[in-house]
DNA sequence: ATGTTCGTACGAAAGTTTTCCTACCTTTAA
DNA sequence: TTAAAGGTAGGAAAACTTTCGTACGAACAT
């Protein structure tokens, strides 16, 4: 079954897309295609145009056409979106508990002290100051 | 191009069936799909067990051929798994940052104050004690 | 002993995501 | 004015994931 007419999760291919878009603004696709050959992998014009053709029509793109080469953007915010993603990992994997993400957190080695003490500073700013 | 031998990420899918291995420790497939058409979908024996038969293939599960009814357990622990995922994920959306990732769940209207007041506590306890 | 139940194996199909080929149009430089 | 460069559109194929039908063997109850 399809699904139509909902803003749905991008997948991964297309928040490689998302993410060229929300870190350089309102770009050609000629300019995210550039992009991602760069920093990513090698992929040919028209996969990227086909990419984010799709994405317009599920809304997680929007595509300015009055110019020849039309300007596309993402649709949502970069928090919203990423807000959204977190969730949905938190859920899958941690039952929907961030203390048990953080504890997992904890326990990788990758994570540094240094970002712990941080993070535990903005816990102990939003304590002072309860938003 | 085929991936081979490697014990790859784990698929949506997949990771169901982990979850209920991580659980309940080495099953049959048919504890697991039981186990899946209860808390989650309707799913065929036959799907649950090819895709079992695939994860062994992908040395993601173990089996145990000795009797009839094969016993399936998970080849790597959980909490590996999950780190492993986290931190993919981690790089993906936050450049690697976990307090990048811990600001987002700050912003998060999901993340309740409570639990956010005993995530800190776990990181003066990390403080006092350092591993 | 035999039919029913329960197990594995395997191929194929369906769904999704990703890639790229081809066609064709517009702009630009020679 | 024509060839080259660069753009869009769209179909098809490839890769990956998920689902299930069919075949067939073993265990079990009658």
């Amino acid at each position: 079954m399809k699904q139509k007419e909902q803003s749905s999760e991008p997948t991964r291919s297309e928040l490689e897309i998302l993410q060229v878009l929300w870190q350089h603004g309102p770009s050609t696709v000629r300019f995210v295609n550039d992009t991602l050959n760069e920093k990513k992998r090698t992929v040919q014009y028209t996969s990227t145009l086909k990419l984010m053709q799709i994405m317009v029509e599920k809304k997680l793109l929007l595509r300015d056409e009055s110019s020849m080469k039309h300007i596309y953007q993402a649709a949502m915010k970069e928090d919203e979106t990423k807000g959204l993603l977190l969730e949905k990992f938190v859920d899958t994997l941690y039952g929907g508990s961030a203390r048990h993400l953080m504890m997992q957190l904890l326990g990788n080695k990758q994570t540094s002290k240094k970002e712990l003490l941080e993070i535990k500073k903005l816990l102990d700013d939003l304590d002072k100051d309860p938003a």
